[in-house]
DNA sequence: ATGGCTTATTGTATAAGA
């Protein structure tokens, strides 16, 4: 089974690019961030068409999250429960036995910001949610847009980076948090080097020079880290016309067998 | 180099992303 997640960056715009990504990527479930519409405007036809069901919960101009998936999807769910947030950031369903949970965490804008300080909020009530849910759900995969590269392997220059967005300590003390929840980063089970990255810059030619973050994670549980057999970052939709600045991230997991 | 791109907006300059 694959499972991935992009940051599409307005799927209005980005429809072509993810529907060609489709067909030569078949993978049972995709996760995306920001599609920056309302459930009105999303492409369920077109994504049918494909062959695919999806649920979405999104609003103008920011934010939106959706699951497309070739398989039935139940229990869906909106949101954070007991967290009051306006701004559409999650969507979880379950296909099959496993819990699909997409995210597109906050991303702060400056780390002495109100947005700094509700991201961080928000990423405790992720915390104090996910524990519980991992109770619920055994098999569980957490995918999406994190906001936070994990560590300096994941930044093309945590120099000039240092204390900044995506990198700061108490970002980084959060991602680790979720974690020690019993949550495994799938891409540093097959790779520990530095200078791959899920997101580049549209300025400064930041994808020719490689000059990005790995932000984009697909974190799974304990009982499917023995089940996963690879997990790569699709450089292949960056390089297109009119990208989106994130590009795929895909798991592969091994069911057979259980 | 405190900018540089891209997207969306009851738009025509501004906000936000990362």
């Amino acid at each position: 089974m694959k499972i991935a997640t992009w940051n599409v960056n307005s799927l209005n715009v980005r429809l072509p690019h993810v529907l060609d990504w489709l067909t030569d990527n078949p993978v049972e479930v995709l996760c995306l961030q920001e599609t920056k519409q309302e459930d009105s405007k999303f492409p369920y036809e077109a994504l049918m068409t494909a062959g695919y069901h999806a649920i979405h919960s999104g609003q103008k101009t920011y934010n939106g999250v959706a699951i497309v998936s070739n398989h039935e999807m139940t229990d869906v769910l909106y949101g954070i429960p007991n967290f009051e947030d306006e701004q559409k950031r999650v969507i979880s369903a379950t296909i099959g036995d496993i819990r699909i949970i997409c995210v597109y965490v906050v991303n702060g804008q400056a780390v002495d910001s109100e947005k700094y300080d509700y991201k961080m909020r928000w990423l405790d009530a992720l915390n104090a949610w996910l524990s519980e849910e991992l109770k619920k759900y055994p098999n569980l995969v957490i995918l999406g847009d994190y906001n936070i590269a994990p560590d300096d392997r994941d930044c093309h220059d945590p120099a000039a980076w240092e204390g900044e967005i995506l990198v700061s300590p108490r970002e980084r003390d959060a991602f680790d948090d979720l974690l020690a929840l019993g949550l495994h980063d799938s891409f540093r089970l097959f790779e520990q080097d530095g200078g791959h990255y899920s997101w580049w810059d549209y300025r400064m030619m930041g994808f020719r020079r490689n000059r990005g973050m790995r932000i984009d994670h697909i974190l799974v549980s304990d009982a499917l880290k023995t089940k996963c057999t690879g997990c790569i970052i699709d450089k292949t939709p960056r390089k297109l016309e009119r990208p989106s600045d994130h590009t795929p991230v895909v798991v592969s997991l091994d069911l057979s067998n259980r």
